[in-house]
DNA sequence: TTGCATTTTATGTAGCTACATATTATGAAG
DNA sequence: CTTCATAATATGTAGCTACATAAAATGCAA
């Protein structure tokens, strides 16, 4: 069965994924080097580079100058999730967004924000803490904290009218986050925001941002009841 | 200004990726053509396709054939996450790895079960519960169903020695997965087995895997309490 | 004006070459 | 036998060409 036409980079990784699937390449395998596989597959060198190029990013394979090309011994699921504005999620739903805005104020920024940022000291930002609403009902609490050395501008926005999530995501890049999943159990207080009992579970997200080095913003999603995150198709 | 070195992809991407963060370029504006920015640049269109490419992988522009590239109006935050076997993500902290098998027996998948795998009934399949400990100190309960249409040979394997995680990650793969995380609250049975309070607050992992359509396996892996699952650095 | 076929155009992909780079393998010197 | 310089080699990357493909733009006919 010659294959006169021709093969997609996709086509080379599927059949080689087909192969390590299929255990004839078992994990800490060597695979032949990219110009046998070419030769054996009938296609270029390059079109196996792209292919290996999305084993590795894939997590399949692990590649090596002069080392060559191996099947990971140590698999691992690699997932991707999307984390859109917290409007537009709502909106995706088919929900009517809502926004509340709970608290504004400047204050130094206790321990758990100072290792959260890598500060050396406490410092003077501005302490926000807002709601976000799907139907009326509390879809997700955020607390956040903004620096004030690289976003001070933020404090002449009012943040009653345009949540601070959306005002950062259109005027504020960054360029390194630390993003974390973890649960949280509702106190008094957060149980009430949430409109939820004292004690139930909650999914928490927790991002921070930096530009370069300067801290950007810190938040605490604290996401409703029974909220799922969902990781994307992979291609 | 003259560029007279090689740029690589990257060098260009950043450039890119600097101009969309600097908002020379807004959300929803279009980027010229590859060709023009390669000309601009001073390197190939290949260059510029391959660092456009990036930009499109982390969620910063859109391309459409014809219709050119855009910076996209609705900024997401991608993040990646590698799940390890479990004993290799505790092995990682420097914990000692322990492994219980609970139960293990045949039965009727649940409606949760079946829904999760998108069944039109139920079907019998392994029932397999066990604890991964962490210097003894119990790590993740897992509750796990595998599908006996697919993975049969698994009864002959003795699931008290080795865990069914590491089996199936080294004898089934799978080409299709969902994954999702969500928070549990304990109750009296969990509780005991995770050494926690009722009501405790649980980070939850459930993984559903296919091979084409075929179920594979699905398990909810409830983690212990204050366990964070962090994304890795991007590029 | 509307509807449909055609052309234009920007991105997508494969193949080739040339060279860069990181390791491993080799071999000479002590 | 060890150490260190050197060669060999597999992957990584940039540039070029040629052609494929999707979708917008255009033009023609009714």
């Amino acid at each position: 069965m010659t294959a006169p036409q021709r093969r997609s980079w996709q086509d080379i990784r599927d059949i080689l994924r087909g192969q390590i699937l299929d255990r004839s390449y078992r994990p800490g395998d060597k695979l032949p080097r990219d110009e046998d596989i070419a030769a054996a597959l009938g296609c270029a060198r390059s079109t196996v580079q792209r292919a290996m190029q999305d084993l590795v990013d894939t997590g399949l394979v692990a590649r090596k100058r002069k080392g060559g090309t191996r099947v990971r011994p140590d698999p691992v699921t690699r997932a991707t999730f999307d984390i859109a504005v917290t409007r537009v999620e709502v909106e995706a739903t088919g929900a009517t967004y809502g926004y509340e805005l709970v608290s504004q104020a400047r204050a130094r920024t206790p321990e758990a924000v100072v290792a959260r940022f890598g500060l050396k000291a406490p410092e003077e930002m501005l302490h926000v803490q807002a709601l976000h609403l799907a139907d009326a009902a509390p879809y997700v609490f955020e607390d956040r904290w903004i620096s004030l050395a690289s976003c001070g501008e933020i404090e002449a926005v009012d943040l009653s009218r345009q949540s601070a999530n959306e005002w950062l995501v259109h005027h504020k890049p960054y360029s390194r986050i630390d993003l974390r999943f973890y649960a949280l159990q509702a106190d008094e207080t957060l149980a009430r925001q949430m409109q939820t009992a004292p004690g139930a579970a909650l999914l928490v997200l927790e991002r921070t941002t930096w530009l370069e080095a300067v801290p950007i913003t810190t938040v605490r999603s604290v996401t409703r009841p029974g909220h799922q995150i969902v990781a994307q198709n992979e291609a």
